[in-house]
DNA sequence: TCAAATTCATTCGTATGCAAATGATATCAG
DNA sequence: CTGATATCATTTGCATACGAATGAATTTGA
């Protein structure tokens, strides 16, 4: 089997192409950016399926604070990949529910602490589990060893 | 080696936890859609610093349509995994720089046509050799095989 | 054929996400 | 000690992203 209407001269160009894996084509679907942004699209779809009245930043930030205890503002910002601006929008959003407080460093005047509220602690061990079955369901189209060698190859690139 | 202050009893519980794969406690930082959403923050950190004036569903609005021509806003929407209200942000956006143009259909007045104009056109085949760039260098922290693997599971998830 | 359902586009509201500018406070260097 | 730097938080502006509601146009199905 060849190629259709092809000189030998064609032929040798063809080749060409075909080692340099068809770099002439631009294919945005397989652009690993764009890939990327769907999966992330995907994740988010699911999260809000299982946990409606709350986004995954703002149960970040909960989970972090859970795990860790009071920290400012602008530390949790660190821990949860969120800067500043971003950050302080969940935290107010946040604050307004009753799920986390805010208090000035007795020492530090500059920085803000967040804690969560008692409503906060019950919300977010309420919602742990979901928060399992939502990671669940985000890898449930690959294997079990599938999913293991993506989590640590995604790991390196993030 | 075992571990310090634990008598016999405590070291079952910590065997039934091993087993368990320390399920009880909730890592944030090990979590798919945590990592995934920081994945695609570095991505798009690095598309900015190759592409400062353009955004990635900009860029893959404009290659969408270098690949398949006029085609309705909603139609390109669904091919750029971006929903009616955001598409439209977007395709305003191109169009006020004028890399983009809008027609009405002539048979279906529901629809509304775009296409690239002359610069658009212009613009998208100057930017497609940064796009590769842009690749390279997200998927730069996984070896050439890693690389596959990890493009072959994320296609998977997305 | 014609009413119901569907499709296309728009608008509104809410929530990230980030750059840049600003102000307050804290730390460092000479 | 003090001026230069750095850090923390806030604000503004812009750009996705999506749910829900709406209106216009088309298609379907009884």
């Amino acid at each position: 089997m060849g190629w259709p209407e092809m000189s030998g001269e064609d032929n040798l160009l063809r080749l060409v192409e075909v080692e340099d894996g068809d770099e002439n084509n631009y294919h945005l679907q397989d652009q690993v950016g764009f890939i990327l942004r769907k999966a992330h699209q995907r994740h988010v779809s699911i999260f809000a399926s299982h946990i409606g009245d709350l986004t995954p930043p703002q149960f970040a930030a909960l989970a972090k604070l859970y795990d860790i205890g009071e920290t400012s503002q602008n530390q949790l910002g660190t821990l949860i990949a969120m800067d500043a601006a971003t950050v302080k929008g969940v935290i107010d959003r946040l604050k307004a529910r009753g799920l986390v407080e805010v208090s000035k460093h007795e020492v530090d005047k500059r920085r803000l602490l967040v804690n969560l509220t008692p409503e906060g602690r019950e919300a977010i061990e309420r919602l742990i589990p979901l928060a399992r079955a939502i990671t669940e369901e985000t890898l449930a189209p690959l294997t079990a060893k599938e999913a293991a060698t993506f989590l640590r190859l995604l790991a390196k690139l993030a």
